[in-house]
DNA sequence: TGCCTTTATTTAACATGTTAAATTGTTATT
DNA sequence: AATAACAATTTAACATGTTAAATAAAGGCA
């Protein structure tokens, strides 16, 4: 296998096998995993997926905002965002509005259905993320993240 | 709004906005995405997903490894897996056989034309990294992979 | 050997990710 | 006012994630 790579005038260890666990892409995706297992059984309870649970926290805190901002702060694209609002409020969780200033605009808001399911959720959410951090390391933690908010900006 | 989460005995701030950045599943969504948007064209531009690359590198490292290994190593769920295989297999990139050892197992290896892809890619996939270890910085991407290994394992 | 349990893979069903294109409403320009 | 350019959302099509159940082959044991 390593006679191709050579002939191919590539590096000699272009087919060696590196360590997954060195990819940058591959840990974070496992980082990722493990702290999400931790929560998803919790969000299974109460019947709402990962993404689910981001829109409908964001609009307990932060009232009526549109489609757009709402896409930025959960970090969820457009077309996933439309799937999601239109299951949520099927399900009595959201209220979904035309903006009157701006036709085009989708205004959000979370219904006392949807508080219900946040004042379920919210403290066992918290009970799992200090369990997480007294187990990291709450300094380690702080750096983790800033460490992550640099790669994904710089 | 916080009236309520009064009322239901909660926190006073258990509907105060989060900064979404200190939430670490955010987090390593946001940075895992910023990775991938440097990867994702080079991989576009060669007809192969992120995932499908990955199986592809993989098998050009190991030669011959079953299904679950490569779900294992890949970081992929079995029912992704069966699908991504049978594509790849149609595209005449990967070969499938059944292990006569054990006729439960799938036996997967790569073909010339599975080879050929990861002698256009794998150069490529270099350069990005590199370019992206030299921004962000070699030994700080060594502490970033040490703690997301902790953190994933731990 | 025959049955029970376990293991590897696949299928099914639904949710989300991803890109491109379509739709609809605004804004700017003439 | 008519139209071109732009912006927000949706639709479409395909790929993957996620869980549960089905299938098929091994392995253990009476």
């Amino acid at each position: 296998m390593n006679e191709n790579a050579k002939k191919a005038g590539m590096a000699p260890d272009a087919l060696l096998p590196r360590n997954t666990k060195r990819s940058l892409p591959i840990a974070l995706l496992r980082a990722r995993e493990a702290v999400m297992e931790s929560f998803r059984p919790m969000l299974a309870a109460h019947d709402v997926t990962e993404q689910q649970w981001r829109v409908i926290r964001i609009l307990g805190e932060q009232g009526v905002i549109d489609a757009s901002e709402m896409a930025d702060r959960a970090f969820i694209l457009a077309p996933s965002l439309t799937r999601i609002i239109r299951t949520l409020e099927e399900r009595g969780l959201i209220h979904k509005r035309k903006d009157h200033k701006d036709g085009r605009r989708v205004l959000l808001e979370i219904t006392p259905a949807g508080i219900d399911i946040i004042y379920k959720v919210m403290p066992e959410s918290r009970v799992i993320y200090e369990r997480l951090e007294q187990r990291y390391g709450h300094d380690k933690l702080e750096l983790l993240l800033d460490m992550l908010n640099e790669l994904a900006n710089g």
